[in-house]
DNA sequence: TGATATGCATAATTCACTTATGTATTAATC
DNA sequence: GATTAATACATAAGTGAATTATGCATATCA
């Protein structure tokens, strides 16, 4: 896990993004995929992640559709239209945050 | 100016890093700097600033040196030992999340 | 049967930041 | 010559997105 200082303010792209990327998802689910996706370094909490969840739901941003998988209650979240247009915009503004830094602490930059 | 959100959590490394990059400096010269290696977007506020310096010194990351220029103070930092090698496990800790952020958010990130 | 994983939710707390305020000198502008 | 902007420090009050803690419930594994 990583100092957990600088994930501050990445939640909601990160949100945004997974679920452009992969469309329909539970929150338990984007946990998962979060995890999977950056090898175990993030860890999202539950603290966080469904209050962000409902914060982007009552923006708009996304939409939700309640299943019953057996006895268990899943909570399915797709992004709306406006939530699809916001993505672009937030992904944007982090790779030109990433890019100013790179100047600042005079480090490149590259994956792997 | 960037979304500020995602600036939180730099800030040490950023007054770290540019300290160890330009030696010797006072607040309101660190300010200038990063304003100028940010390219006009990351402007540092007072409020954040010199609490940051504060607790960097009390830390012993940080010495200072006050200097009289004419009738106006100025208060010089520099890095201690600790303070120096700190900053390359701060910076490296940055480009690993910037690393990993990639892999989440699957954009490519380079310079320019 | 007891622990772990799955699945949601919210309340209390923390803490790095913003905003606001204060003091003072120096340079620029009108 | 007076007002504004820039330089230079400092701290207090308030914010808000996170962490931590707690709660409820089902399903799986050992």
């Amino acid at each position: 896990m990583h100092s957990p200082e600088l994930l501050k303010g990445t939640l909601q792209t990160i949100l945004l993004k997974v679920l452009k990327d992969h469309g329909k998802m539970y929150g338990y689910e984007i946990t998962q995929r979060v995890k999977e996706l950056s090898d175990g370094r993030i860890l999202l909490t539950e603290g966080a992640l469904y209050p962000s969840l409902h914060k982007l739901e009552a923006e708009g941003l996304l939409k939700t559709e309640t299943v019953m998988m057996g006895k268990r209650v899943r909570k399915y979240y797709t992004l709306t239209p406006e939530g699809r247009s916001l993505v672009k915009e937030r992904v944007s503004e982090f790779v030109d945050f990433i890019r100013t830094m790179g100047n600042v602490l005079q480090v490149e930059i590259s994956r792997q």
